[in-house]
DNA sequence: GTCTATATCGGGATAGAC
DNA sequence: GTCTATCCCGATATAGAC
């Protein structure tokens, strides 16, 4: 299927995404999402009444790039650091595909932050069944006393913060040389894991 | 010394400073910034040119609320763990004072990746020293063989993200209870050194 | 230095032909 | 459905009085 045939309205959602996600809300054109969709403005408003309502689209559909589907993982019965690996490693592949999408994210929800409660029911993501299950390991003994919340934090702010940072990283830490940080992402798929499930460990 | 008495260049800047970062160079207007500072917008062209210099004013001196201070630290002949502790807590204490400046930096800088080179040059900040002293630590045998690249970026990013991702995860882990989340980020000055040393241990 | 008034322009949105 | 032409507002920037 090629580029033309792909029906306009989707043709615009994939321009607009492309603009949106790279300059954000405010900074994106009308225009510049137009041409790069292969149409004119007056067909961008014609699909979608306004900016802000493609924006929406977008930005629901960003949404599902930006939390990973962990439905599958949680109701497994492999034991929490099993699903630590796992989570963390499949969470950066994730965000790999689409490295800009967390920073895109977090900055309109950081500009607008009451939208967050709205969809968050529509999601109904929810962190209890990992808490749950993090509680009962450490009453069997196969963890420490690592408060559950801050472990959550770590795990997710570990994958993607890289990702959020990346132009300060690449440039201190890594000289401006691209390609070493891409080798340094994909080396986190293992370093993360391990570096959390050694903090896990009872001494 | 009041409000008033601050000079007008100095109060614009505070102006400048406080709408820039809460709503990025795109989505702030010069209107916002002339009455958060009580005079107009013709004034603020007189003291800065355009937006343009005024924004870039304002990002440079964010960036010092960003970078830590880290000569003092790095010059003491301090063990590398008690370092983490120090760096990672005072870190995690100056972010609270401004909580909104990593994003506003993050973000900018994403738009304008380019514009990392010339500051960096400026700052002049540096990891090898801090690199340095873990080569030297691991040689000793008191850590074990984590990488230190992605040591520094796993201090750096559990320090950040939480208030890069504070709307998701107050809402999100703490069900919109804005005090637990500030209590949560009490803690953290503890939590993340302990789970950062406990991940350098060796077996 | 500080103000009011205004120029200028860019960008979102609409009208209307095809 | 898709286009061209145009409207209109908001925002940066400037002119000029005080």
């Amino acid at each position: 299927m090629s580029e033309k045939d792909k029906g306009t309205e989707a043709r615009i959602l994939e321009a607009a995404k492309k603009v949106f996600v790279l300059k954000g809300m405010d900074g994106a054109r009308m225009q510049e999402i137009a041409d790069e969709a292969g149409i004119n403005k007056a067909l961008l408003h014609y699909y979608f009444r306004s900016k802000d309502k493609l924006f929406e689209a977008v930005f629901r559909d960003s949404m599902a790039g930006f939390f990973p589907n962990l439905l599958g993982l949680m109701m497994q019965k492999t034991p929490i650091r099993e699903k630590i690996r796992i989570f963390t490693s499949e969470y950066i592949q994730m965000i790999q595909q689409n490295p800009h999408i967390p920073m895109f994210v977090l900055h309109e929800l950081s500009l607008n932050p009451r939208r967050i409660a709205e969809m968050i029911k529509e999601t109904g993501i929810n962190p209890d069944f990992f808490i749950q299950q993090i509680m009962q390991e450490k009453k069997e003994g196969t963890l420490n006393d690592t408060d559950p919340r801050h472990l959550i934090v770590n795990m997710i702010g570990l994958c993607i913060f890289p990702f959020v940072a990346r132009p300060i990283l690449e440039s201190i830490v890594f000289g401006g040389d691209t390609q070493a940080f891409d080798r340094f992402i994909e080396e986190r798929k293992f370093t993360v894991p391990d570096f959390i499930n050694k903090a896990l460990e009872k001494k």
